[in-house]
RNA sequence: GGGCCGGUAGUUCAGCGGUAGAAUGCGCGCUUUGCAUGCGCGAGGUCGUGGGUUCAAGUCCCACCCGGUCCA
């Protein structure tokens, strides 16, 4: 069966005059053609061309013979791009941020395009703040990971120029489009016309798609220019009243291109990779690996079961052993696979993603410890954290924001690297145990160790635990993950045909009293009014309380435009004008907690570092929570400044400024620090803003200036998961009433302690110790008292005769005076006379304990203890056991001295015989 | 966001219903030594927290806290 995909190639291509046929190709005279090795159709200016010009069917042909006269770097390669479209109308945006924080349905930005998409209700809009531009994005992918290093193409993080226009007055569709790009690679990249071919393609996004044409050099794609036209799925769609023109080329191979290095590495790094080399002493024959690179390129690797085969065929071209290749690919494999991981790694940081166990996180952990293990393996003296600084003196010319970050940069990467050293240090641990325990490891051993401790099978069967591996066990880990998933839909109230309410709540909000038309009547008592003046739930902030028509309005909530409110009791009748109140006393509490969640917010990120972002927020009338992004555990010291510089902003008492804008421009004016939130699905943006010291885009309700909030005392800290701290905190009243209970607490400690106030932590620092002092005395003259009463006991014992032998039976019933003295005394007792058999009834409330000793020697006339403890438990309603030698018991019922001794007596006698 | 593992002496860990242990570090005494010297003695523990089951709970059950790890 064909592909949704396959289909729409399909009719693109058999319609291709309306879709692919462009006026360069009329123009230039291109031929059209198609590869019969991959079935694709290609435009060409050669007669001669056969295949079409992608590496699967036409290896790279460029590698140590570049198509172009000019050699251009990296940086260099970005300012022709940069100056060509600027020459042509385009504006030049500063690239987004790779930790797609508008985009709540992924982790990074991985494509130029993703900059100006935006979701609304679910769909997918596109919105430039420029038409036409030009951007160079940082993209970063995670998908082939284990390819960075090796295939000299691949890597984590590229920068992507984005050449993006709507099709309308200002912008231009898709002859301009690769007119444009035509003359960009031949005029000014100087690469020949007829080297260039476009082979037709389709893209499918996320909620829109559209035909491409991909242009090719010598086997290397260099860039797609998507022509978005349809909105919705191949299935469902649209076609768009405003297309985008969606070109997207690697900077990184333009560059490559014009230098024909043997990786694409050697030009998107250079300067990283010269200082590596220097500082890890890393040698090798270049001219080998040149003439290498260049024959890989030139094969076709998928024709190759493993790279080891491809390899030893291209060492035999080479005429050298295949050893040779592979020993001296390792070093150089981890260095590009290094370089490239720490520009990953530089952007998501300082763009703010520290890497973590959890979210978009996980990936740079990954890449972190990636990296890291390459330099422990071949011993380099460098720090990953150098590297990144490396990459900071290339990078900075072209993205002067990362030399800002250099400082916070180097902190979360010396955190990452402690964590990563105790880390593999606890994994030895637990390998050596392994190893030593000699025990054959089975498939459930291999998952636990995996997936719980982080330990590869790799690292086992190198260590020499002996275990068998299964081929699948990667497949089989990630099986067991799949089948878990599922998913819960609430159940929603239907609003179709239910006008918008007005919110009252934003136009004033000191308004608490309102009268309001019902509108429709839910099932439990829901009701939506035309108008409301009561504040639904919404970003972390709980409903505001009140009446509606005099029943208790209990909750509120929005559905789409739409404000419901939940009853107590029964509802007014659809169409009746009701009066609404609002608990003006809950509004404002939860106000103040609110804003002081703004407030803190913006002292964290002040105190702790660029990286800290809201992750989430709870604000109730009595508490709010504030979770934020931070690598490590806050510590007292942290809580301190936060709280103190988020008072200072109180006392100040700043106006707090609501403003609406559009999207563009605030995103424009203030950045995308606005969505600490989370992204706003809308046009247009409520901006909450404090003396520009924190700007959010928020929906809530807030005090009209700081100092209203009165004051904000944090409560607590914890940690939610790896890379995010809750601060639980009060404001306003709540928190007078929290710091009155502490102090009337302390009043009554340093009452009790019969001290002042500011003794009480030395007073009770020497009750502690004296306390120390006495367990230990206690200890000592339990144990001085025993041995001087050794003598009068045994000879208080009885003795008992029998047929095996004689025991001597002590019994006695203490007072409480503690377990471990009654079983020392026991123990001291048996040493002393071996055919003692000594029984201690302990009360314990209304039960009974019964510790039982018996001697060496009455052990041999058989007398055992846990026998004995099984018969008197019995008596006592309980049971219990132990060894012949040593045996607890007991019951829930007290056992009278002399009930015990008669019993003991005849079961002893029993033992020894008649 | 989901799953799994762990929390016992300063440290690393064993114990997994019945008297809380080892190694190392620490203190003291002897030994006197090529870079972890040997021997002996000693101090050091709310067995993460709170509930429950049980005559008896580091040990079993539940909740929470803390740390780690894997997957999306």
């Amino acid at each position: 069966m064909k592909s949704p995909k396959e289909i729409l190639q399909e009719r693109f291509s058999n319609e291709y005059e309306k879709y692919y046929l462009v006026e360069l190709f009329k123009k230039k005279g291109f031929l059209r053609k198609k590869c019969p090795n991959c079935g694709k159709h290609f435009w060409t200016l050669r007669p001669d061309r056969k295949l079409c010009d992608d590496s699967t069917c036409s290896p790279y042909t460029f590698i140590g013979d570049p198509p172009t006269k000019k050699r251009l770097d990296y940086i260099p390669a970005w300012k022709t791009v940069e100056k060509f479209f600027v020459k042509n109308g385009h504006t030049s945006v500063e690239r987004y941020p790779v930790v797609s924080r508008w985009r709540p349905d992924l982790f990074f930005t991985v494509a130029s395009i993703v900059d100006f998409q935006r979701i609304e209700a679910g769909k997918v809009v596109f919105e430039l703040p420029y038409n036409p531009l030009v951007v160079p994005q940082m993209c970063l992918r995670f998908n082939d990971i284990l390819s960075v290093g090796v295939s000299g193409k691949h890597g984590t993080s590229f920068c992507m120029i984005g050449q993006t226009a709507v099709a309308n007055k200002q912008g231009y569709w898709k002859d301009k489009c690769i007119d444009l790009d035509f003359e960009l690679l031949t005029k000014e990249f100087g690469i020949p016309e007829d080297e260039i071919s476009f082979i037709e393609s389709v893209w499918v996004g996320a909620g829109a798609f559209g035909y491409s044409l991909e242009y090719f050099v010598r086997g290397l794609e260099l860039g797609n220019a998507v022509f978005t036209a349809y909105e919705g799925d191949p299935s469902s769609f649209t076609e768009m009243p405003e297309k985008v023109v969606d070109m997207g080329a690697g900077l990184e191979r333009l560059a490559w291109m014009t230098q024909g290095t043997p990786t694409y590495y050697d030009v998107a790094f250079a300067p990283v990779l010269t200082q590596m080399k220097e500082r890890c002493d890393i040698r090798y024959d270049e001219d080998l690996f040149e003439r290498y690179s260049r024959l890989a390129g030139a094969m076709n690797l998928d024709e190759y079961k493993t790279l080891a085969e491809a390899r030893t065929v291209i060492a035999k071209s080479l005429n050298v052993e295949p050893e040779v290749i592979s020993k001296q690919l390792g070093p150089i494999e981890a260095m590009y696979a290094i370089a490239d991981h720490t520009r990953t790694l530089l952007f998501a940081i300082a763009d703010g993603l520290p890497p973590s166990n959890v979210g978009g996180g996980y990936n740079l952990r990954v890449l972190f410890r990636r990296a890291q293990s390459f330099i422990n393996q071949y011993g380099w003296k460098v720090d990953l954290g150098e590297i990144v600084s490396w990459h900071i003196d290339h990078l900075s010319k072209m993205y002067p924001e990362l030399e800002t970050h250099r400082d916070d940069v180097a902190k979360v990467l010396a955190v990452e690297t402690t964590r990563y050293g105790s880390s593999m240090q606890r994994v030895s641990r637990t390998i050596a145990t392994l190893v030593a325990s000699k025990k054959e490891l089975g498939m459930d051993d291999l998952v636990r160790l995996y997936e719980s401790e982080g330990i590869t099978p790799e690292q086992l069967v190198e260590a020499g635990v002996k275990v068998s591996v299964p081929e699948d066990f990667y497949q089989r880990v990630v099986a067991k993950h799949v089948s878990q998933k599922l998913e819960q839909k609430k159940g929603e109230f239907d609003i179709t045909g239910v006008p918008d309410t007005k919110l009252l709540y934003y136009e004033d909000g000191e308004k608490f009293d309102f009268e309001a038309k019902v509108l429709k009547v839910y099932p439990g008592n829901v009701v939506a009014l035309d108008q409301t003046a009561f504040y639904p739930r919404g970003g972390g902030q709980e409903p505001d309380h009140g009446t509606l028509e005099g029943r208790e309005v209990v909750d509120v909530e929005k559905i789409g435009a739409v404000v419901i409110h939940k009853l107590d009791g029964d509802s007014p009748a659809e169409g009746s004008r009701v009066v609404g109140k609002v608990n003006s006393t809950r509004r404002q509490k939860i106000r103040r907690i609110h804003t002081a969640t703004h407030l803190l917010n913006g002292a964290s990120r002040h105190v702790l570092g660029p990286w800290v972002w809201q992750h989430s927020a709870f604000k109730e009338e009595d508490y709010g929570r504030l979770d934020i992004t931070h690598f490590a555990k806050l510590t007292d010291e942290d809580v301190k400044r936060i709280e103190d510089k988020a008072n200072d902003m109180v006392m100040k008492d700043y106006p707090i400024l609501v403003s609406w804008l559009p999207r563009k421009e605030a995103e424009a004016k203030y950045g995308f620090r606005l969505f600490q939130g989370g992204v706003v699905p809308s046009r247009t943006l409520r901006i909450v803003n404090i003396a520009d010291w924190d700007v959010e885009a928020c929906g809530g309700t807030h005090t009209n200036s700081t100092g209203q909030v009165g004051f904000i005392k944090v409560m607590r800290t914890e940690r939610i998961q790896d890379g995010v701290e809750r601060l639980v905190f009060v404001a306003g009243y709540p928190a007078v009433d929290y710091v009155q209970k502490i102090d009337s607490t302390v009043d009554q400690v340093s009452s009790l302690l019969n001290t002042q106030r500011e003794n009480i932590v030395k007073v009770l620092s020497a009750m502690k110790q004296e306390l120390d002092e006495t367990t230990r005395r206690e200890k000592l003259l339990g144990e001085k008292l025993i041995e001087a009463s050794i003598p009068k006991l045994i000879s208080s014992a009885t003795v008992l005769k029998g047929a095996k032998g004689k025991a001597m039976l002590y019994v006695s019933l203490d007072v409480d005076v503690g377990e471990e003295l009654i079983v020392s005394q026991g123990q001291k007792l048996v040493k002393e006379e071996p055919s003692l058999v000594c029984v201690s009834l302990a009360p314990r409330g209304n039960s009974t304990r019964l510790i039982c000793f018996v001697g060496p020697k009455a052990r041999e006339a058989g007398v055992a203890a846990d026998a004995l403890v099984k018969e008197l438990a019995k008596a006592a309603g309980g049971s219990g056991g132990g060894t012949k030698e040593f045996a607890m018991g007991g019951g829930p019922k007290p056992i009278e001295l002399g009930a015990a001794k008669a019993l003991l007596t005849k079961t002893i006698t029993g033992a020894l015989g008649s």
